[in-house]
DNA sequence: TTGAATGTAAACAAATTGTAAACAAATTAG
DNA sequence: CTAATTTGTTTACAATTTGTTTACATTCAA
C-alpha cells in the first residue's frame, strides 16, 4: 500500500487531508513541521509527501532540499501546498525538487485525482530507484549492485531479496514476508530454502550486512 | 509533407485549426478526445500533434504521459491549448512532455509561426542522432554502425536492437521491452529469435559488448 | 543442557540461454 | 521474372546458471 506523509502546521489540514486520503486506501502519516518531516521522511519512506510551504522550524522548501540531497530518500515525490499561486514562489519550490503543487484552497476530489495521478506517472516513468545502504549500492534498472564501487554478480532470488531487505534497513522481515513479496502468493518453498539464498547473500555481501533474527526472520543490519 | 494531429472536443476550434495550418500545406488529422487521439497518434504516426489541455475521456495531459511513455511515439512533437496561461497547469503540462503551449485565443499568424518554428527546431536536433559508446559509433541517419572507425555490415534488425540497447548502456532491457520497441506490439516471434539476434551482435561487436542478465533480459555494458 | 531454529555443503531439479543448422521470407542481381 | 543472396525465424539440443531440497552441523535462547 501506498504511504504518504503529510507535512503541515496547520491540525485542520493536517486532519482533513488524512482524512480524505485515507479514504483512498493511502496509509496516512503526519508531521507537523519541516524537521519532524524530514525525520519521519528517513524512518517511513514514504511514496509520496504533501508538504506546505510555510511552516515553522523548517519550512517546505528546506525540507524538501534536505531530501533532494539524500540519495537513499531522492525516489519519493513531492507536491506543495501553496496558499496563492505566487510565481516568485513556485519556481523556488521547483528548484528545490517539488514534483507538483495543490493550490489552497483545496478541494477534495482534485486533490485525490492530483495524486493518483502523479503516483501513477512517477510509477511509469520512474522505475529506476536504486538504493544505498552502507556500502552496497542497488540499481534497478541496471540490476546491478556493486560493493564500495565494485560490480557482484547476484543471481535473481538473490537480488529480489536484496531488494525486499534494502527497502528498509533495520526492519526485520518474518519468513512469510519475504515469501510472499519474493516467491509470491502461490508458490510454495520450503522456508530452508530462504535460508539458503540469504546464505549465498551473505557469502557475496559479507557476513555482517544482514542479521538473523531467530525466530522471527531477517534484517538488514542499520 | 508533415503531419500534424489535432485534438480537441470543440468543433469550432478544430475547424478554425484545420483550416489555416491546411492553407500551409500541413497533412492535418482531428480527434475529438484524448482517447481517440490517442489511437490516432499510434496509427498515423504525426509529426506534431496540437492537443486541448481540458477534455473529456482523457485530458491533454494524460494522453500526453501516454504518449511519452511509449517509446515508439516518443519522438513526437506535443503542443498544448490552454485557455488561459495559468502557471500551475503549465508546469504540470511540460512535465507530462509537452514541448510548447498555445494561448487562446489563438491567433493564426502566430500559431502557424509557432508550429512551424518548433518543427524547424526539433527537425534540426534529430539530425545529431548519433550514439557513441565504447569502441562502437551508431549513426542512425547513414545506418551505419562503426568499430574503431571501421565500417561493419549489420541487418536491419540487429540494428534496430542495437540502436535500442544503446540508447541507455546499462540499462537491462527485459525481452518485452526488446519485443515492443524492435518487433512492435502485435507481431509475434519466439523468444529465441531475440537471443539469435543477440548472439550475431555479439559476433559483430565483440563478446563482451552485450551483457545478458539471466531471468531478465540484456543490456550493453557501461 | 536441550531442543527448536538456523547455517551450510552437496545433490539434485528446473529454468534459462547459447548456438548451429534448417528453413522461410525478403531483397537484390542478372 | 527467376535465381542468388541476404536476412529473419524457428528448432533442437547443449551448456550453463539458478533454484530447491536434503541431511546433517551448529547455534542460541529458554
Amino acid at each position: 500500500m501506498k504511504k504518504i506523509l503529510i507535512v503541515d502546521d496547520e491540525k485542520d489540514i493536517l486532519e482533513f487531508l488524512s482524512y480524505n486520503l485515507k479514504k483512498e486506501g493511502f496509509s496516512i502519516y503526519t508531521a507537523s513541521d519541516g524537521l519532524e518531516g524530514l525525520e519521519k521522511t528517513k524512518k517511513i519512506k514514504p511514496d509520496l509527501i504533501i508538504v506546505d510551504l510555510m511552516m515553522p522550524k523548517m519550512n517546505g522548501i528546506e525540507m524538501c532540499e534536505n531530501i533532494r540531497n539524500d540519495k537513499k530518500l531522492s525516489n519519493v515525490i513531492i507536491l506543495f501546498l501553496t496558499a496563492r499561486s505566487e510565481d516568485y514562489t513556485q519556481i523556488a519550490a521547483l528548484d528545490s525538487g517539488a514534483d507538483d503543487f495543490i493550490k489552497k484552497p483545496i478541494k477534495p476530489k482534485l486533490l485525490i485525482s492530483k495524486v493518483k495521478s502523479i503516483m501513477r506517472r512517477f510509477s511509469l516513468n520512474k522505475n529506476l530507484k536504486n538504493y544505498i545502504h552502507k556500502d552496497v549500492e542497488l540499481d534497478i534498472e541496471k540490476y546491478s549492485v556493486k560493493i564500495k564501487g565494485d560490480n557482484i554478480n547476484l543471481a535473481r532470488k538473490e537480488f529480489d531479496l536484496l531488494k525486499l531487505l534494502i527497502n528498509q534497513p533495520g526492519k526485520v522481515y518474518t519468513r512469510e514476508e519475504i515469501l510472499n513479496d519474493v516467491w509470491g502468493n502461490d508458490i510454495h518453498v520450503v522456508d530452508r530454502t530462504i535460508d539458503v539464498h540469504i546464505n549465498r547473500l551473505r557469502d557475496k555481501l559479507g557476513q555482517k550486512f544482514i542479521e538473523t533474527i531467530k525466530g522471527i526472520g531477517y534484517k538488514i543490519c542499520e
